[in-house]
DNA sequence: CTTCGATAAGACAGCGCTATCTTAAGAGGA
DNA sequence: TCCTCTTAAGATAGCGCTGTCTTATCGAAG
């Protein structure tokens, strides 16, 4: 059969699938593909000479072949993050049965590390990126316009012409947390953000606007550090905070870990939440409706977002007309005991 | 230069590089890949002409011609669970550096749907599979031996031949939280349970094995459901367990979100812990160190079981001697304020 | 009855790399 | 000096697919 069978995989082949259905290799390969051009009824023997050799295309194959491959790169700046996990597994969920295959890219929050990223799973020829937000490196930019990747970038909006973006406006959540704050009575607002990546200091731009357009902005009510988030840092965050502003009566946490830790050192030190401090969160994660006191935060549609993104990528690449370039998938301030 | 313009992807291939460098196409291919028959002059000839052109090989080029692809699969039960999470992060940062791409496949603790995720990953010729546990369909044993794909098992340890593993005991664990409890002075001790795979089972077994031994096992003191583990099914089960028997004075959960949830219900029906109930967890989560009262809990060593697994499989495709095919990691009871 | 265009099926070549076989060039011994 | 043996470099032939061009077939139009 084959000219050298030590170089063979000994999976069945294309060449295998075609002989048995009685037509040529590539007849084979495109009722396996799906090619209109095909007689439904060839489509069909081929498909069951293909079931019954157990034939799984070579993806290696492919995408030497056709310069393609089936494979969609997602980067993401943590997997850490329990946020980035749940939009991963609605990409998962929407990519995988559609037989394409998911490149994760982790790129820890590091501009440098994601143009890497990019520059070695271009060579994986891949037929699509799903980015996260919009802050990359101008030599990330030119790789990806260069290779004609079609890509969505995740988490974030903006008006800027062809470009696909799924997201929600995170000054937006920002500035409604502010007023939710104020509506409580707190005049005295803070803003406490780690892992200063661009959308915690967008959250933070929203949430100082609306403070300053009701006037009680106090730019010394903020602590910003760039170091990873984490339950432990949101308690001594908010210690600090409360030693150096003691009449601070509403704190706003760049996301729920933070806030987390707060309550948990505002319960040691006897603190009344929401008493004399409020907090509100940010992403609504489990936890939030189950600590004590539980959480008011914002829901972020982080599932939505992956479903979304990878959704339009899919479109795309069906060549279909998409007619919504920006997919604002809003996100909901979840009202509960801390506040 | 090239017949037929129209199919070449515009990257540099082997051939532009071996042509710049003065060498045969196949002498280049050797030199980058270290291939030590080769001069040592002409490889940094060829790999200067490399960096000048900026190329980057083709991996799907490499995988067809050579039936076997740089990529790992990695195949776990969860990613919602953020136990897999740190491991992936783990593998990611041993495989990644030394050129592995990392395939990521969740099987949702379903073994018919990691049978299937075996079947498609082994069209894409991986060099190695990582896997969880031991518990997996016959199908998927004989697609992974027919394929002789090299294998490492995590999270758990074998006795067998030639399986190789990187874990801990999840018996030992369960049985050292009993006694831990039982030298605290508590007797009527229970188990809390959900997403009730091999470990999970393990781990009560250990539990209940240990309160036999000291004659204050009561089968009553149980609860296991097989659905997801969350936060609030922590609370819930709490609850329910503390109605059927309300004289329970300590519970092993079976994960930390569990008793996380579990202390927080207890917070609200106003249940001193560790006074009237002891809790202990499992995984020792980050936040466990914070929540109040600070949750006693096992320490799992699940991102050195990544590193390690990750480094048992460079070996094995390096073709090196590897001595120990069981590592143990150990585990660690670290006791806090909830016992 | 011929011509033409549309459509379906096939032939062919090549994607970019590596396994394998072959050749060339030294090294060493008789 | 000749011959063998080792070792490095090269030539060749695919890996398993798909893009592209060609050919066959058929109905409609002239």
């Amino acid at each position: 059969m084959r000219k050298d069978p030590s170089r063979a995989t000994g999976r069945p082949t294309l060449a295998e699938v075609a002989r048995l259905a009685g037509v040529a290799q590539i007849t084979a390969s495109r009722a396996l593909r799906d090619v209109p051009t095909v007689d439904p009824g060839l489509v069909s023997k081929v498909r069951e000479a293909a079931n019954v050799l157990g034939y799984v295309p070579n993806p290696a194959a492919r995408t030497l072949a056709s310069a393609r491959s089936q494979s969609v790169v997602v980067l993401v700046p943590a997997l850490s993050n329990q946020l980035y996990i749940e939009t991963l597994e609605a990409i998962h969920s929407v990519l995988r049965p559609r037989g394409y295959e998911v490149l994760i890219g982790n790129f820890h929050y590091s501009r440098e590390e994601e143009e890497e990223l990019i520059r070695n799973y271009l060579a994986f020829q891949p037929c699509g990126i799903l980015l996260t937000g919009f802050d990359r490196t101008e030599a990330s930019l030119r790789l990806l316009e260069a290779n004609k990747v079609p890509c969505v970038h995740m988490m974030e909006l903006t008006q800027a012409e062809d470009v696909f973006c799924v997201g929600f406006s995170q000054e937006d959540a920002g500035a409604v947390v502010a007023r939710h704050l104020l509506a409580r009575g707190k005049r005295r607002l803070a803003y406490v953000a780690a892992q200063l990546d661009a959308r915690v200091l967008q959250r933070g731009e929203g949430f100082k606007r609306a403070l300053a357009e009701a006037g009680v902005l106090d730019p010394a009510l903020e602590i910003m550090v760039p170091e990873a988030s984490s339950v432990g840092l949101g308690g001594e965050l908010f210690g600090r905070l409360l030693r150096q502003h003691p009449d601070v009566d509403g704190i706003f946490f760049c996301n729920d870990d933070l806030a987390h830790g707060a309550i948990f050192e505002a319960q040691r030190q006897g603190i009344a939440v929401p008493d004399r401090i409020a907090f509100v969160g940010f992403n609504d994660l489990p936890m939030s409706a189950h600590i004590v006191p539980r959480l008011t935060s914002i829901r972020t549609p982080r599932e939505a977002v992956g479903k979304h993104a990878a959704r339009l990528m899919v479109a795309r690449l069906a060549g279909a007309e998409v007619p919504d370039r920006t997919v604002d998938l809003e996100f909901e301030l979840v009202v509960r005991e801390s506040s």
